[in-house]
DNA sequence: GTTCATGGATGAATCGATTCAATACAAATT
DNA sequence: AATTTGTATTGAATCGATTCATCCATGAAC
């Protein structure tokens, strides 16, 4: 009885999918296609093959006879078949995608990483959700809740507030992260990230090779573990050498930061002040510069400079500027491939902390004089 | 016969789900959870409620009663549910999100662009999907698709290559799109744009009115409508003014092309020379800057410049540089407004064309000598 | 005491793909 | 001729949420 009912309505189904689908025809032979899109189905019953078959063809159309096979990529073409993604995810279980998170999308530093991260993750054929926590810990876990939702295959992150429990815990659920432009503190976590102690001593061995008795470094918050390892690298260095390294605090490693502390050092007696500055970022740099060009000081005569990121900026100033370059494309690239290691989870898979040491570019802001 | 047998295995299918939803409960108690996380049936039993009564926990919670919100929540918070945004959006035939594809993620007027956008699409509760064309007409297309079959609800696009007819057909389809930083050819669709050749024009009258009787265009290739507007613009208002407009045109628009062209300057005899240049965009007119202050020409003393766009850089160069400002976050804004009105579809939506007018922000490369 | 209205709650049906056990068929082997 | 092997194809069950017709309980109105 159920059963007899069960039947008739799946009948009933069966005829409404049938006329959908003529009707769709019809609505494309005679007019503009339009409304909701064709659906596998209807593709299916187009070209007279089972649902499977279509499947095949799109996910493994090798195991699919070349008549069938031309049969359905006719139909899909004549309907103009989008297959749905949400469908297909939530069926097999795994989208397509990797979640990346960072502090800024609009620093360059950032783009060009997620870029070397997008081509790893293109080369494997998923896409990649670029996110902006903006230095904003309530923004970054917006951005983390929404990739749980979509589940992603994994995460790429510059991590702003407290989250590596909670990265932990979206692991111990499947979605593994590896940390970007940051050295795991655990060995819970792969990371990329850059030895910014060696790149502060190359910085600093560089200024003092130029000929600079007084250097001094620019720089801060010194909670940024940036801005604390690239002074340490430097003042190292500088004892090493043994020549004194002064201190220019800031706030932040802003442009306008950089010029402040340039006017400051422009109202200094000639023989108090450096000889050559060590900026822990390239805003910073191109800040002071600005402020020597206006106010009279010659680069690199009366004062050199070198920065760090080595942004395409760095070289496109009037006075090129010599600064420390990461690797930032092949970091992404390197974090990229870690996290689809992880995922594909070749069982012995075992966290690494990839670290590259940035390089010294040289350019006219530290001629030698 | 085959009816009783339709209903034992609804019986087993049952009889597993229990099972399951007790394991992963005790996992929780006793061990790490882990494994895939729980779902929307997981919470319900939990909470001693139907799915239905979550389902409005999480999409109406105004419409369940204190009492079992209350217990949803607690259970919701106690498996750590996440819900599954791909099988949210197949059931309900919306996903929350909005396509944007740019010509250039590194570039920074797009990224700008795209945080006015996010922040529309935030108060929407929607998120932004971006993806980068890179100014390759196959990835352009590649995206669309990548777009179509996430379905996103709309897209906003600088389009590359020829993709209107199929922007059409995507908005016939229920995916609407808004053109941006182009202006719409036709009345298919609505776009946000900047009045180029009012900015050229503008830019070309400052020049004059700081005193410049030898003006030149650096720019190309005029394929590109910004560029043809933008010297358009120019050329009228030299014409207007009096004055010749000497053209130097460029294959592109970057740094390299400006420095190439500024040491052919610099090679001119003085009076040859011109007195002042309007380069398409900023990055050709730092590398003019370079080149002049490479081969010892004073700006603007000797020849004056005007950018495009006003970047970040163009102020933080040494010279600040005067250039043309578009307002690249209210157009992102403006842009996601539209869409969502279009999305939203009050039915006498009309295509709508902004048109912003760009303004000059005048700086140390135009001061009058 | 009965009817009606209403806000809350329910759960089977549904969205559109993929999966996989079952089957059909051809070719190879015994 | 019978059996085995292997490849191509099928279609019902499934993924995890939302939807919506239906039901329930409570209180107001008659």
């Amino acid at each position: 009885m159920a059963c007899q009912q069960a039947n008739t309505r799946m009948a009933t189904v069966n005829a409404v999918t049938l006329m959908k689908r003529i009707d769709s025809i019809h609505q494309w032979r005679f007019s503009v296609p339009s409304g909701p899109g064709a659906k596998l189905t209807d593709v299916a019953a187009l070209a007279r093959v089972s649902v499977g078959t279509v499947s095949n063809v799109l996910n493994r159309p090798d195991q699919v006879s070349f008549d069938k096979r031309s049969r359905v990529l006719a139909a899909i073409d004549e309907l103009g078949f989008v297959r749905n993604e949400s469908a297909r995810s939530l069926r097999s279980g795994s989208t397509r995608s990797l979640g990346m998170l960072v502090l800024d999308v609009r620093n360059p530093f950032f783009t060009d990483v997620a870029m070397g991260a997008e081509n790893v993750a293109e080369d494997h054929k998923h896409s990649l959700i670029l996110a902006n926590s903006a230095e904003d810990a309530g923004r970054e876990q917006a951005y983390l809740d929404l990739f749980e939702q979509q589940r992603v295959q994994g995460v790429l992150i510059t991590p702003y507030g407290q989250v590596l429990q909670r990265l932990e815990r979206m692991r111990d659920r499947g979605i593994p992260s590896v940390l970007v432009d940051r050295l795991a503190s655990t060995d819970q976590f792969c990371s990329v990230s850059v030895d910014d102690v060696a790149g502060g001593a190359t910085a600093l061995e560089h200024l003092v090779s130029v000929g600079s008795v007084r250097p001094a470094f620019v720089g801060g918050p010194f909670t940024l573990q940036q801005v604390e390892d690239r002074y340490r690298g430097a003042a190292d260095a500088a004892a090493r050498a043994g020549v004194p390294l002064q201190l220019f605090e800031t706030p932040d490693l802003k442009f306008e930061r950089g010029r402040q502390v340039g006017d400051l050092m422009g109202n200094l007696q000639p023989d108090k002040r450096p000889d050559a500055v060590f900026a822990a970022n390239d805003q910073l740099a191109l800040g002071l510069l600005q402020s020597f060009a206006a106010n009279g000081l010659r680069v690199p005569e009366d004062i050199a400079i070198v920065g760090f990121d080595d942004i395409d900026f760095a070289s496109q100033s009037s006075i090129p500027l010599t600064s420390i370059s990461q690797p930032r494309q092949l970091i992404g690239e390197r974090a990229a491939q870690l996290l689809f290691d992880e995922i594909d989870d070749e069982p012995g898979h075992v966290h690494s902390q990839v670290v590259f040491t940035p390089e010294l570019v040289a350019r006219q802001s530290t001629r030698r004089r």
